[in-house]
DNA sequence: ATATGGTTTAACCGTTTGGTTAATTTTAGA
DNA sequence: TCTAAAATTAACCAAACGGTTAAACCATAT
């Protein structure tokens, strides 16, 4: 169904990378073709030629997020390894890959929220992470009194949540703690041991 | 500086109404002039005669939106609450607040992402909560070994995510946990419980 | 009554935007 | 080398958009 990933600098591929950037950065109303078509070097009507409308490559730009961020949430919920491991690394990879493409997981926060019917009806892959395995592990370490009680989906809520949103509302952040932008490099930069202790601390057993 | 609040239903006020709704649902190139006069019932010229353009009509309802927001915050930051108890009541009221209007820490974000310049440099307010005698407070209680050691920054950011983030991703969150919109709501009722249970527990003194 | 000033509208305007077309250039196979 | 298909472009088009204008409407004070 998708079509084969094309890594070389031909103008189907300068076309797709310049609309994901644009895309990204300013969504579906405030990109332009004629700055993707800028940005690409080529002329417009040439997306047109590959991609047949504006909502099409919108569309191309989506799936290719979609498939870049769920093998890592995939991993969180499917894989083998204990769970602390399995919530360090989590928490290790997605400050690593959000803060190198902070405007993603806004885009895709922005499109589901903007039209969630077109979303997941027509966008969304079939085939989800299944969280059925990592529940049963933290059920598991519940009952064997390893961690303090909690509800499964909460906990990984709260993961997320303390990984993706700081860095979505960075600007707002560095305003209210009065921070500059160097500053505020360092703060995100100490979150992943920060998310980590505050975790760890939250699931020790009670004595 | 900003113009009385209008709480009537007069056409200034209609249309302000109007094009808050448009504006927080679709963003700044989402909306169009037209659907906010529409949804105003009035005329399109009547837009520009009492708000001069869009970007103006636009610059009133961030204004606006800020202004409701903020006051919460500066109550967390610099109120004489004791520490925990002002927590628990920044999260009763984010969430409360928040899930009312889901849509406007979207739009907020969203904002300051997208032209950080013209909205710090114009827009924000001048007078920003002051975080300093919050800080303060959780210092010490580290002290006095009432709570784990943890930087205050850390922990508000913290505590804001874990209220703010699941709303901003709920289609996402429902899709990832496997919920219909009914379980969701359910689900994310409980967060206030469960969020301060996580909280109270991740800042438990080690014996 | 009517003059006045604020309010509201229909019609219009110039620009931008997504999209098309027809022609030109490049590529590649016979 | 010749030719047919693919790639690329300049020019163009219709619709949508933000914004303007001039006239009409309406309240109210004289």
């Amino acid at each position: 169904m998708d079509k084969p990933e094309i890594q070389d600098d031909s103008s189907e591929q300068r076309i797709f990378d310049a609309a994901h950037e644009v895309f990204v950065q300013k969504g579906l109303h405030g990109a332009k073709m004629q700055e993707i078509a800028d940005r690409a070097g080529i002329n417009k009507a040439l997306l047109h030629y590959y991609y047949r409308s504006k909502e099409k490559l919108y569309e191309t730009v989506v799936r290719a997020v979609i498939n870049r961020v769920l093998p890592v949430l995939r991993d969180l919920l499917e894989s083998d390894k204990p769970l602390l491991e399995k919530i360090d690394y989590f928490i290790h990879f997605y400050l690593q890959t959000v803060s190198k493409n902070p405007f993603v997981p806004l885009f895709l926060i922005n499109e589901m929220n903007k039209n969630p019917d077109h979303f997941f009806e027509t966008i969304f892959p079939k085939e989800l992470p299944k969280p059925d395995r990592f529940f049963q592990q933290v059920q598991s370490a519940v009952e064997a009194g390893e961690i303090k009680p909690i509800t499964p989906q909460h906990l990984i809520v709260n993961v997320i949540s303390m990984c993706i949103f700081p860095i979505l509302a960075r600007p707002m952040l560095g305003v209210i703690l009065g921070m500059q932008a160097h500053d505020m490099r360092a703060f995100l930069n100490q979150r992943e041991v920060e998310i980590r202790s505050f975790v760890h601390a939250a699931l020790r057993p009670a004595p």
